[in-house]
DNA sequence: TAGATATATCGGAAAAAGTCGATATATTTG
DNA sequence: CAAATATATCGACTTTTTCCGATATATCTA
């Protein structure tokens, strides 16, 4: 477990937001009706939030999910991540007993 | 509470080293005999540990104590810092159930 | 008060991260 | 298969971080 890389995915204000918006992908991604969230939400709908460019967001996603946070799964063309609440969990134990 | 200055200042592998020293003063320095180590341990002692320049390890300390994590006591002409562990705690629960 | 010691601050060079536009790759659909 | 769509990767530029040496400040002590 690399802390280093874990704490600089979390340094950054828009990959935070992603996080949080990924908490309640119903709430903050109405737009995707079809092909309900288990798989989570796609690129294209986060880009549309974030207000940053197609070829950051799709970075900014591959360090969280480098990192932990979040998990892919393609579907057609479509690629969809959502959190992984293990990841949240562990770090949380983590930061109270070994840090 | 600023989570980006709280992640950056644990995106450090001296920074997070230093924070592992000051969990167990006495055993990871020994050197500092006189004065106890109710106020913590001098910058000195942890310049020598860190393999650091002195202004290198003063930033850092700087850094770590404006993300809440070390407190520093001025005696005489010497700065001690100890851990804040209610920063530990707070930021675990953070994670747990805000991020 | 002058020198010694401990720490903090300043300015800079090199490395890393942020962010973009352009392009490549994968998939679907006509 | 060709065009369209979604995502990933690449190269470049800017900003931030890392870490240093030099210098300033504070405190102690002779």
């Amino acid at each position: 477990m690399d802390y280093i890389e874990i704490f600089k995915a979390l340094s950054n204000k828009s990959r935070l937001q992603m996080l949080e918006w990924l908490k309640e992908p119903e709430i903050n991604f109405p737009e995707q009706i079809n092909s309900g969230f288990e798989h989570g939400v796609c690129v294209g709908q986060i880009q549309a939030k974030a207000g940053l460019t197609q070829s950051t967001v799709s970075e900014y996603l591959s360090i969280l999910q480098r990192a932990g946070f979040i998990e892919s799964k393609r579907v057609g063309q479509w690629t969809y991540y959502k959190r992984n609440e293990e990841a949240f969990t562990a770090l949380s134990k983590i930061i109270e007993s070994n840090l």
